[in-house]
DNA sequence: AATTACTGCGAACAGTGTTAGCAGTTTACA
DNA sequence: TGTAAACTGCTAACACTGTTCGCAGTAATT
């Protein structure tokens, strides 16, 4: 018996290879190291199939013998990043164990800087990052709430960690001139930037939002 | 006087039109209206410069004599975009006051389901989110704290709207097969969804960032 | 030995953003 | 007014993308 959450055929579904024809000389893992590698270098944008393919050695069109798209790739590159995670097993404090994985997932996404704009894609979980939902439930087993908000609160916790790793990026977001008459608070603002570094906002959000999703929380709707 | 982050070439610096020539058939509102349509209908994708010609029955090249690239042309969706969303004005419950706004940036997230893709670019920001951001810092007033951190807990408060605007999208993410043994948690998690569902995931999200981010915190970092 | 199923890949297709260059049009300046 | 400068709109084209077709060669099955 098993569960799924839809029957979509995919990469994980589908066979590596038949048994039938010449041995390949590649494999999935070939194909996922090399775009890895790419990626890691240019950015997800430079993953283009010929690329890979010449990093490897080979010809474009002898990669869809190992992926039906770059889709396949794609998902493929981010379970094996999932994979360089190993988060540590639960020690009963739940809220330090989930701050410790999402620092894990902040350093992950800093080796591979391309990996948030391959999450948001609309992609398939593989067997790694099966495992990574596994242990956050695990840590989370001594919270009493609905599951499906624990698996929430873990996908909205991968969610900031991405913002996070956006925002600390090399590039900066840009602005047209903002001038006193228009803009008068955003003025003071930017003419005074740089008051004091907040303590660790990362750490902060992240607590705040699992303790608000996951605490009981008596009077937390207010206004509504 | 002016105070701007950084001074490279974008549209809202380029002027829209020279003085020589002969009258322009269109403009960048046209162009910036015929996109957002083909958007709203086909999602970022289906906005190419050739699709957006046709439907001002124009060609493609012509496009390039308002805009310098299509990155210009999503620049320019983006501000059009968040100008539809009007905050009110400071009540002074600034919290209160925050989540309304966000519920609004969600709302508009829903009628233009491809604002998020389109903002997590390295986009520059035009006028009506300049506007947009010196509400919200006005809002901020009656809360003591530095100026940077406003800003960075605005902008963390969109990431988490995009965030859930993505996830009530139509699409689910997908799993492979979840197995007893190999992911006890998740399968026992999996089997038994759809307990209770969570009152108000959203607002509670926004509400617990944005305390945790801006607010004095004494005892917030707690088991840490 | 024949069949089947596979591998690797050159050629090609439809699509993308973008540029060159040219004809025609309007303004600015002499 | 005449002329030069600056602009518009657009056809053709370039370099790139993901992907498919179809063929030659190879290994396992029957």
């Amino acid at each position: 018996m098993s569960v799924s959450t839809a029957n979509r055929t995919s990469v994980w579904t589908r066979p590596e290879r038949g048994a039938r024809g010449p041995v390949p000389s590649l494999g999935r893992a070939d194909i996922t190291a090399a775009a890895i590698r790419i990626a890691d270098a240019g950015g997800l944008a430079a993953v283009s199939m010929r690329a890979v393919a010449v990093a490897l050695g080979t010809a474009a069109p002898s990669l869809y013998r190992y992926v039906e798209s770059r889709e396949d790739l794609l998902d493929l590159m981010v379970d094996a990043a999932v994979a360089e995670l190993s988060p540590a097993e639960p020690t009963g404090a739940w809220l330090d164990d989930l701050v410790a994985v999402a620092r894990l997932q902040l350093g992950n996404m800093r080796d591979h800087p391309w990996l948030p704009d391959a999450l948001q894609r609309d992609l398939s979980y593989g067997p790694h990052t099966m495992d990574f939902f596994d242990r956050c439930l695990w840590m989370l087993e001594p919270v009493d709430c609905p599951t499906t908000s624990k698996l929430e609160a873990v996908g909205l916790m991968t969610g900031i960690v991405t913002l996070f790793a956006r925002a600390t990026a090399p590039q900066q977001p840009f602005m047209v001139a903002a001038t006193p008459e228009q803009h008068p608070h955003l003025f003071a603002a930017l003419a005074k930037a740089g008051d004091a570094a907040p303590r660790d906002p990362f750490a902060q959000a992240v607590r705040s939002v699992l303790t608000g999703l996951l605490t009981a929380a008596s009077d937390s709707d207010g206004v509504g």
